[in-house]
DNA sequence: AAATATAATGAACGGTGTTCATTTTTCATA
DNA sequence: TATGAAAAATGAACACCGTTCATTATATTT
């Protein structure tokens, strides 16, 4: 009975669809000013419809952030390969800061966006888990090579990750507009600030 | 003429209540959840009345903020005493982090929440600088004093906002689900993280 | 007391996420 | 190939939202 796999793709093809279209129109107008309805209509169906495919809206941009999250792991993976575990450390962070500066809505979605995981832990885990372990990992080579300041690797890795997430949030939000820095300035400091954290809590 | 006194008077109360309710409820139930109407509803007047008195929903978040930067440097002042450069920036860490934790919604307004000053960068000076200079006077007198492993001021001010920014606002948004850590530990872990990371970049 | 100026109203506009009775389409069976 | 059941899609309706503005009510001045 060949009808029910169609049946099933024809499913999976459209949920995949309506998140794909999700997902570029997040991207470009972000969460809050894309509208079901809007979506709906982007791919020619009644908003009804997406709620077949989808519980809410949440459940649209959980399924996004998996995504996002993806994308993030593999910036890391292309950007962060250098063997010294000190410098692959820094290519992580800029590699982080540079991902937020340049999508500025994803990470907005992914980091900053109240939300989903405010409730559902595991879908959370799954999601970011990937990206922070990959910087676990990486400080974990650090410590395990005495070149860090500080020991305990979840530690490490919370004060790496809130560091560069402070720097790009603040950023995100405007909120350095408060130092006396012109606008375009900012991306170099916010590289440099990181570098600059790195070296400090470098033996 | 004592009427247009009392006028006056009139006018700047009623804004004050509007203000002043509109605190409440933001620091209740968040920015986004406290609609226009239900604010008129508590002072008992109508919704229309609310646009006399105030341009549209962000000039109230203007105003609130304002408070809450005013409330946040008094924290500051209370708490962040000791004469020894070096503990005064550790009372200011911890002072920030607890702010944040205690009052989450109001934290909201001040740093995460999309909205004013993405566009008026004046007013966001006014109500954030003087938080932010006490962070750099604090730094200053560290850096003068050659206690800190980074010597640029507005730098090392950036830094430490941002590090203390990210714990505060990654838990708020739960990002930190992601570790294996029970949620009650919380609040120590960073704290604990904040010293940790102030006793790595101090020499 | 009448005219004017000020203040408050609340219906209306265009938007949101979401639901659900109804209609359309698809498919297996007779 | 016609028919009835199952699946899919619809779009009007609900309860909200921020905001505007013609209308009404109140207060002040003449």
């Amino acid at each position: 009975m060949g009808v029910t796999d169609r049946k099933e793709r024809e499913k999976t093809e459209m949920r995949e669809l309506i998140r794909a279209t999700a997902m570029k129109m997040f991207l470009e107008d972000g969460y809050a000013k894309t509208s079901i309805r809007s979506i709906a209509e982007a791919i020619e169906y009644s908003p009804g419809t997406i709620y077949l495919y989808f519980k809410d809206k949440d459940e649209l941009l959980y399924e996004v952030q998996g995504e996002a999250y993806g994308q993030l792991l593999e910036v890391f993976k292309n950007e962060a390969t250098s063997t010294d575990p000190l410098e692959k450390l820094r290519q992580v962070g800029r590699a982080y800061i540079n991902f937020g500066l340049q999508n500025p809505e994803l990470y907005d979605l992914m980091f900053i966006i109240r939300a989903p995981m405010n409730v559902d832990e595991e879908i959370h885990k799954a999601n970011g888990g990937n990206c922070f372990a990959f910087l676990v990992d990486c400080l974990s080579d650090c410590i395990n090579k005495k070149l860090l300041r500080i020991n305990d690797v979840e530690q490490a890795s919370l004060l790496v990750w809130a560091t560069a997430h402070g720097l790009v949030s603040l950023n995100l939000r405007c909120r350095l507009k408060i130092m006396d820095q012109p606008e375009e300035a900012i991306p170099q400091i916010l590289i440099k600030s990181m570098e600059d954290y790195l070296a400090a809590v470098t033996i």
